[in-house]
DNA sequence: CGGCGTTGTCATGACTCTGCAACATTCTGC
DNA sequence: GCAGAATGTTGCAGAGTCATGACAACGCCG
């Protein structure tokens, strides 16, 4: 998989093709579902980067998913754009009112909404795909899929890439190991939660030599936090 | 020389000249066609950085062009706009199926237009078609369709060309074998993603005399990349 | 037709990564 | 200071990923 991950629930085949291509020609990488059944069991089983959800939906409307989405603690950082077909005012209201963070009426250009897409991860925190976040030396590159110290590359597997890369695009937040598993690995999976000890500790092995692994703190009895400050 | 080459197929003669007027103010060099047959001819003559598509055309409708384009292996990454007189909904869903990259509705103001174009060519991203990019001694000339390093003329086969061509114009950015396949071979087609990795090959193999084949990296699980940094 | 270059597919072996378990160390409350 | 809990460290086997060579299908041109 490649990029930020995001969830793209339409009942329409064709447009939810339409999406799909021009978001993985963008690098995103892209999971699908036709209604609110199939996004469910998509979100259970790994948490996207974003989600866009069509307000038509057949089995339940998409303001039903938003407003649970919202509701559950464990989605509810998860940003949601929502797709509307009329351009009734009263539409984005209740759109916004139910916690999805944009909406874009339908019809909309591949440019629109990649635009959007990149607002609203900026916004939340996390970074679009043409986006670098420089931390104390450290470059993350997002479209060049590397991490650099100084013009050196960090060498990195995937697994610690996408864990550095999570805790770098936000940081002095702490996260359980639970909430790690969920967000990296998938929450359906069955990774022991011990498993993340190790993957932090190859993590700061790799940031060691260049003296940046005291950024990974340890907080005890809660989880991981990356962190410029000291501890 | 002018900047930009932009190819504006409209066949109201009145439009068109206001369109043209605007944009070579603004530095872009124009060429003009007033329907699909002459916006073919120039396409051949030469590809331009960007086209502008009236959705209304005598002969054939803009949509067709459009379409053609973007099968075509040669002219998929040419940024399309299409100019659409109707703000009807089915117009606008139906000019992005068929994978123009935005539109916009007449009347439009040049200032309107001029940014659309801006922010389309900046998301395209490439470098000018016409131009030489050079890297470290291999020199990628778009006009021949060759590749030199030193003078020497690399023996490349059609798609061994096509694919560094295609790096070598995006250095540093990390694409999957998926998003190779439908860039380089088109999105319909059916090809074995293990393919790419005999492709690299390959290109490698023809590379490796020059000590250039360690430009050509592979990021393990996510796909290749074109770069002079180390890895 | 037949040789030649090109292209996509496959099987195999080499290599890297990853999650786990087992043991070592540190921390916390008492 | 101690017991128990939480975290750090290490080696390893299985899983996953890639490079490589062989090969068949195809088109092209004499």
């Amino acid at each position: 998989m490649h990029g930020k991950l995001i969830l793209v629930v339409e009942d329409e085949r064709a447009i939810r093709d339409m999406i799909a291509f021009g978001l993985k020609r963008a690098g995103y990488g892209v999971r699908e579902a036709e209604d609110c059944r199939t996004a469910r069991e998509a979100l259970a089983d790994r948490l996207p980067d974003l989600m866009l959800v069509d307000w038509m939906l057949p089995d339940m409307s998409g303001l039903e998913l938003t407003r649970s989405v919202k509701r559950d603690r464990l989605t509810r950082e998860l940003p949601i754009i929502m797709l509307t077909a009329r351009a009734g005012e009263g539409d984005k209201v209740t759109g916004l009112e139910n916690g999805a963070d944009d909406y874009i009426t339908k019809p909309f250009s591949p440019r629109e909404l990649l635009a959007r897409i990149g607002a609203v991860l900026r916004r939340a925190g996390t970074l679009g795909l043409d986006q670098v976040i420089e931390f104390e030396g450290l470059k993350l590159d997002q479209q060049g899929q590397r991490i650099t110290v100084q013009d050196e590359v960090l060498p990195l597997a995937r697994t610690e890439f996408r864990m550095l890369e999570f805790f770098m695009s936000r940081p002095e937040r702490v996260f359980s190991r639970e909430q790690l598993i969920a967000r990296l690995w998938g929450s359906d999976t069955s990774v022991e939660d011990r498993t993340i000890d190790v993957c932090i500790r190859r993590l700061r092995m790799a940031l060691e030599p260049y003296g940046l692994d005291r950024y990974i703190q340890t907080v005890r009895s809660a989880g991981y936090r990356f962190s410029n400050k000291a501890q």
